[in-house]
DNA sequence: TGCCCGATTAACT
DNA sequence: GTTAATCGGGCAA
């Protein structure tokens, strides 16, 4: 039985919906699949957009949890995150990684490769193969286009330091799926 | 208004 | 390991 994620899903600390959101499927116009890897950005962490208050572009994290916030990164990429917590306290899950499963052909045709491995491998990446971009920065997440649907088995979360930021970045808040092949960047192994 | 820098990626050496 | 591409936000003047 699948179970679609509800925005009560995300009305909870971002700490506890980042984790969650390991293993869970993640589909956009009919293209996408596991999700492997996320970051969590709390209000009032140093390296959270919403850390300084609302802005033209971070308004969507000032929102009701359970909406889609889409910006630029380093003016060429579009990164995806998943608003959560009470509303107005402006949290987010950064969607890193996914396990690529539904729609290959579509993917590969908007990153330009072959290599499963790498199709959706990094933030800019989910966004480029799923086709995600801007105009669909305030979309809920529980409508078309978007589908999301809980993880249905047992499944290994690990976690690590997250990645490309230089504020807080000794904070371990960056979860993945114990060994999948699928990563960003692998996780530091615990022996 | 101007300047610096970033939740990145790909193509280099 | 290094670096260019490329642009909006944030902050100083």
């Amino acid at each position: 039985m699948v179970k679609t994620l509800t925005k009560a899903f995300f009305r909870r600390s971002v700490h506890e919906v980042a984790p969650d959101l390991i293993g869970a499927m993640l589909l956009f116009k009919g293209a996408g699949g596991r999700i492997v890897e996320v970051e969590a950005y709390h209000h009032t962490d140093p390296a959270a957009h919403s850390f300084r208050g609302p802005t033209t572009r971070n308004a969507v994290m000032f929102g009701p949890a359970g909406y889609a916030y889409v910006y630029r990164s380093y003016g060429i990429h579009w990164c995806l995150n998943f608003v959560c917590e009470p509303k107005g306290s402006a949290s987010a899950v950064l969607i890193r990684a996914l396990e690529p499963t539904t729609g290959l052909p579509a993917m590969r045709r908007r990153r330009g490769l072959a290599d499963p491995r790498l199709l959706c491998a990094g933030p800019g990446r989910v966004c480029q193969a799923l086709g995600i971009t801007a105009a669909h920065n305030g979309l809920a997440l529980d409508e078309l286009p978007f589908r999301l649907l809980a993880r249905t088995v047992e499944t290994a979360v690990v976690a690590g330091p997250r990645i490309g930021i230089t504020k807080a970045a000794e904070k371990p808040w960056r979860y993945g799926l114990k060994d999948s092949a699928f990563l960003s960047k692998p996780f530091r192994s615990r022996g």
